[in-house]
DNA sequence: AATCGTCAGTGACGGATCGTCAAAAAACCT
DNA sequence: AGGTTTTTTGACGATCCGTCACTGACGATT
């Protein structure tokens, strides 16, 4: 009757290995360049295999998407850890956002294309609700730490605005600034490497500014909240991501 | 020596057309579902000749993305129209960027295709300086309205932030919240219609408050001053976009 | 008027890609 | 060992991009 079930860690396994294959590909040849075949040549399944796996390309792509989604969820984890205040952690998932940005151009410019009709239409049902699980998971901890704000009395509520719009507003900011500047290296004249950073620092400190989340830009240092975020949260990210001065120990000029 | 010489305005009139056969696909099938052959099927010229205009379907889709900005441009100049504050005027140009993203999103998202590598890459020089143009086009008025609003004594710039950032820090908060809502009708739990507009000025006052841009949100009431503008400025385009209240004079309730 | 030279226009074709499916191979059961 | 079910395979049809050898239209020249 059963004669022979596929055991499901293998199956996984097998899964994250085609997402990782194809993460790569992505890495050299961009989104665009992605290619079943090539996929199928660099891994030592067949087409008809990765088909069981993946419904389509965009299945596929909606896959590479989650994983990266997913370690994006770990990053937001370790910079609640930040010790200070909450706008400061605040900040800090944001610094994480921007991190994940630059290590990983590719997949954090796939989030929005997931949500593309084209895209979403031809992912699997399955893998589309773990895609809305992950945002769950993004959501989760920042909405929790508004609740921390608001009984820290830094924050008030501003009329007639949600929580859930709160944490949009933050991330719909930092969003649209990281994906407009994150095509245009050496485009629009001039802004490079850490006119990068503070662009994104700018807007999320006057959207918090305008929110009253306290304490307010002019009451507290805040660049000097985001060397400490980088140096003690994310020193190695931080390095690959181009700002070597906050790897652990260089050697000092 | 000179057989026949192409007539310029013709072969303009002729670029025109195809473009505005790639948008009518692209409105029905997508971005993704728009196709060469496609294009030859509904156009009286043959594959050849559409290639002696565009390079590439990547060059024939920052030509619809150009367009597209092209009337971006007219509905700004328009928004600048608004009798009010510097701040009100402002609010009147995002206003104008939410409506032509409700008109047209497939054109709206597709500024941001537009910066990825694989289509700039496949772009013609010709098209791409036309793009870039057209950026000027777009953030031209907006530092003009920002110069004014700080002789005006309406705005102070901040610490350390430059008239560019200013315009680019509203630029992105508007384009990532639309971005973000655009493509996720009835999917996270409940929001539409009026929720979609309310985001996007949330966003923007909150901004535009953190910078002190004067009269702030509590001393005015600026959705009194979006109902103004989508009526004295927008009608018709407001009225297609799903608020039929605004249109000219419908039959009163 | 006949001929020639130049250039826009044409569409069949090569190469690449997606996703399928009939058949082969492997695993399991008795 | 034989039979049954699951899994894998890769050749194939369909689609799409972009090219290029050819066609034909038009003006210039004789």
């Amino acid at each position: 009757m059963s004669p022979r079930i596929l055991d499901n860690n293998q199956l996984l396994a097998r899964e994250q290995e085609l997402i990782d294959t194809a993460l790569q590909i992505m890495e050299t040849d961009g989104t665009a360049g992605l290619t079943m075949d090539k996929v199928v040549a660099r891994v030592p399944y067949s087409k008809g295999t990765i088909y069981n796996h993946f419904t389509s390309r965009e299945d596929l792509l909606t896959g590479v998407c989650n994983a990266g989604m997913s370690v994006l969820a770990e990053l937001f984890s370790r910079a609640l850890t930040f010790n200070g205040t909450t706008r400061e952690r605040l900040l800090a998932v944001q610094y994480a956002y921007l991190l994940h940005a630059l290590l990983q151009p590719t997949q954090f410019m796939l989030v929005i294309s997931a949500k593309t009709a084209s895209l979403s239409e031809r992912t699997s049902e399955r893998r589309q609700a773990e895609h809305y699980q992950l945002e769950g998971r993004l959501m989760g901890p920042m909405l929790k730490l508004v609740d921390e704000a608001i009984t820290n009395r830094e924050l008030v509520l501003p009329k007639q605005m949600t929580k859930q719009q709160i944490v949009f507003t933050n991330w719909a900011g930092s969003f649209g600034a990281i994906a407009l500047l994150i095509n245009s290296e050496g485009k629009c004249s001039g802004r490079q490497g850490l006119a990068f950073q503070s662009e994104i620092f700018n807007h999320a400190n006057l959207l918090l500014d305008g929110m009253q989340w306290h304490p307010l830009s002019h009451e507290m240092d805040y660049y000097k909240s985001v060397e400490r975020i980088a140096q003690e949260i994310f020193p190695e990210e931080s390095a690959q991501a181009g700002n070597p001065q906050y790897s652990q120990r260089m050697k000092a000029n």
